[in-house]
DNA sequence: TCTGGGGTCCTAGGACCC
DNA sequence: TCTGGGGTCCTAGGACCC
């Protein structure tokens, strides 16, 4: 009964590094979109203090004058990047959860009784380390969270196989007596706060905790917690991903927007991606929602605002959407505000197979609508770019990312040469 | 000057029903 | 004038995750 967790070190920092073999052992920072702050640091750039969250210019001029690489985020190539490592896993793991970009949960009861769990996990390491240039930690245990434990350990303890197994009740009460509360999975800000004025303040402390009581004076979600913590399997290997819920796309600009044509503009653009999303999944939608806001950072003039447009039938037709939108922005658009962000998102879905007719709109029209939308789908999966009149066709650049690398893996121009 | 993006789950409270 | 009790469903917002 072994569960593992693996779980890429420093991801995008490591992606990053793969094509360029002359960063090893230096800094390397990733920055979020626009540039705004740092999402991932490789080890040594973690030493030099650069905080997982902090905003680029603060740290920029002290992290380039000690010889730091940074990059903008190149998330093709993370995901990827990523692609190739679940499939490994995958292919030696009987069960396989993705839970991340960057972590997979491993079920590998029964062949345990063969290699040991030790060497199992040796085993995926070296995998993926030799056939992506990947590094990953794996730890295991008994659960979900016993596993994210032993991965906590690994880092904590600096345990340089990177390979971490809790297979027995000795080693698991050590692990989870060196875990402080508000690194355990599932413990965020808030509750560490209130556990530890209840005086619970490592893991095994929490594990002594009555799941009943925890459950009264906190919620169903942390008893789960405890009873995993006591190797009790509340948390499943999902091995099947389950469908979406909802969809969203939405970006903070470069510039901030004051102009209501503009910001109708772009929000087409997050509009027809996440249409087109939406469509992948197979699944048609009937809610989306349109939000707007100034920057939470700007002291001068603050408004939020969301609102949500109902069909009376479910859609994939990009139209639809855009009309919606359109409608629907003008309503919560105020003038005079700087706009720093704005988004949208698709919600209740429904399968793609099942419409609801409607007695306003004649049935033999969604037939039409999904058969242009799968047109224009296949044209831009082939590069041949498709825009809707509406969308922002480079009129006005609302991301900016200055220092990305070349997209090695998933554009035949970016393909590194060997010399 | 410059502060990310995309998700899930749970709960409280309101609307509505009989 | 007095104004019950119990249930379901939906939504917004909080908390958490990477």
């Amino acid at each position: 009964m072994s569960i593992a967790l693996v779980d890429c070190v420093s991801f995008y920092a490591s992606c990053e590094r793969v094509f360029r073999p002359d960063l090893k052992e230096r800094p390397v920072v990733v920055l979020s979109n626009n540039d705004g702050c740092v999402i991932a640091r490789s080890i040594e750039a973690k030493k030099m203090g650069i905080k997982m969250g902090v905003p680029w210019f603060k740290v920029k001029d002290r992290y380039i004058r000690k010889g730091g690489i940074v990059f903008s985020s190149n998330f093709a190539f993370y995901g990827d990047m990523s692609r190739r490592v679940m499939n490994i896993l995958d292919s030696i793991s009987p069960k396989t959860e993705v839970y991340s970009i960057d972590e997979a949960f491993l079920d590998f009861s029964g062949t345990e009784k063969n290699v040991g769990c030790f060497n199992f996990g040796l085993q995926l390491k070296n995998t993926v380390g030799r056939w992506t240039g990947i590094p990953v930690r794996v730890g295991i245990g008994p659960t979900k969270t016993l596993a994210k434990i032993a991965s906590y350990q690994i880092k904590k303890r600096n345990i340089k196989s990177r390979v971490l197994a809790l297979d027995n009740q000795k080693d698991i009460n050590q692990a989870l007596e060196a875990t402080p509360v508000g690194e355990i999975w599932g413990v965020g800000r808030r509750l560490n706060r209130k556990l530890s004025m209840a005086g619970i303040n490592n893991a095994l402390q929490l594990s002594y905790a009555p799941p009943q009581d925890i459950r009264k004076r906190f919620s169903i979600v942390l008893e789960r917690t405890v009873r995993e913590l006591n190797g009790e399997r509340c948390l499943e290997i999902e091995d099947v991903s389950p469908t979406k819920k909802q969809i969203v796309v939405s970006r903070s600009f470069a510039k901030k927007i004051t102009n209501l044509e503009v910001l109708n503009t772009v929000i087409n653009d997050y509009v027809v991606r996440a249409a087109e999303k939406l469509r992948s999944e197979k699944q048609k939608s009937s809610t989306i929602s349109v939000f707007i806001r100034t920057s939470p950072f700007d002291a001068s003039q603050s408004y939020r605002a969301i609102k949500s447009y109902s069909f009376t039938y479910p859609t994939d037709d990009t139209r639809d959407f855009l009309y919606a939108v359109r409608k629907t922005l003008a309503k919560i658009y105020k003038p005079n505000y700087r706009y720093s962000k704005a988004g949208i998102m698709l919600s209740s879905f429904s399968d793609i197979g099942y419409v609801q007719n409607s007695l306003f709109r004649e049935s033999h029209t969604y037939k039409m609508n999904s058969k242009l939308m799968k047109v224009i789908d296949e044209l831009n999966i082939n590069q041949k770019q498709i825009y809707i009149a509406s969308q922002n066709i480079g009129k006005f650049k609302p991301i900016q990312r200055n220092m990305i690398s070349p997209k090695y893996t998933t554009s035949w121009i970016d393909l590194p040469v060997v010399r």
